[in-house]
DNA sequence: AATAAAACATACCGACTAGTATGTTTTTAA
DNA sequence: TTAAAAACATACTAGTCGGTATGTTTTATT
């Protein structure tokens, strides 16, 4: 039972890089079925359907990525200032598994199925919502430990600092190159030197 | 030629409100002819084809919204740093244009076609250019009149207060409440103030 | 080696898509 | 009023979509 799951893997990896760079709904099966070589027996054996394939992608896929590339490193000790900005430095100059003329694979499927598919949009805000918990929990650290202000509040830099990350990284799709994002950064770092 | 007239808008806006909550391509011509009670022949008579109708709703209803609500106050010549933030405070806050739960159409569309329509990215990218050019000038013109630091960037300031928005437009799609828009404007108050 | 189940292949289907060809009606201008 | 052009209506097409029914091959177990 090896081979199968290689092959379920398979699918799900270059069906994720098809999604990533053309969209959900422009990529059809018979996209993926001809990138990856195989047929629609192949496919149905794994999937139930499309759908399911694409949560599976967010489940199997996106969520261990971010967990390590995302939040991880939030779970320092030191400085609450210098661990916020590192992630993000690491999460938009330090990853290659996201491309800047692409943008985040996350946003892009939360922001084209939103509307419309609402399983899409639970997995995809348990995504969001650990990120979240991972950047309070990094906050209330540094209140502890002095590096941040008593008064700050951690969900609202959590969500400043998450809609400037999306934000980003749309810009970056817009503008096709990485320098948006350094300049992202500087301004980013004057911000959390109001936290201290 | 009125009333030809009359009809073409009225494809162009019932299309935006089904293009807006559904997204460019789940948005078919029998749905646009099903709302609006025309038939194909009517809507190909006024457009090419549908992405030439899609381009038309950018130019034609789009732009002149954004250049109303997102440039114009900028123009002001008062503090800028109360011009940008009552800025922000009027798109996110005052604007029935758009829906807290579709985000923002431009972003919307943006984030859909980019990758793989360049026609459309390209009159998003001046749509987007302009509100840029026109925080920048705002920002000059604070720093003339002494309301913003000598030093400050003003490319970089548009750039880190559109990412916000783009991003904040997003996470309210996702909690479907504008209470986080007035988290975001908050921060934004704080980062703002780093200006003076 | 035999057999059953797992893993994959092929052919097909109905629904839907954007777009077209060819009509009919309505409006405009003389 | 009438002819011509503008504005719209209807019927149809070729192609694509996700999905299914039914087959064949491969693998694991005895």
């Amino acid at each position: 039972m090896k081979k199968a799951e290689a092959t379920r893997l398979t699918i799900l990896q270059k069906s994720f890089e098809l999604i990533y760079t053309k969209g959900y709904q422009t990529t059809s099966l018979d996209d993926i079925l001809a990138t990856t070589g195989m047929t629609k027996g192949a496919f149905y054996y794994h999937f139930k359907n499309k759908d399911e394939m694409g949560i599976a992608i967010i489940e199997e896929l996106l969520k261990p990525t971010f967990e390590t590339t995302f939040m991880r490193q939030l779970q320092g000790e030191g400085d609450a200032v210098k661990l916020l900005y590192d992630m993000m430095y690491t999460v938009l100059m330090k990853n290659d598994f996201m491309r800047v003329e692409y943008g985040c694979p996350a946003a892009n499927l939360s922001q084209e199925m939103a509307p419309w598919h609402s399983e899409f949009t639970r997995v995809l805000n348990e995504l969001s919502e650990a990120w979240k918990k991972a950047i309070v929990q990094c906050v209330k650290n540094g209140k502890k430990n002095g590096s941040i202000r008593a008064d700050v509040k951690p969900e609202q830099v959590a969500l400043f600092m998450m809609s400037g990350y999306w934000g980003i990284r749309n810009m970056g799709k817009l503008a096709n190159s990485s320098s948006v994002y350094l300049v992202y950064l500087k301004q980013l770092k004057d911000y959390l030197a109001t936290l201290q």
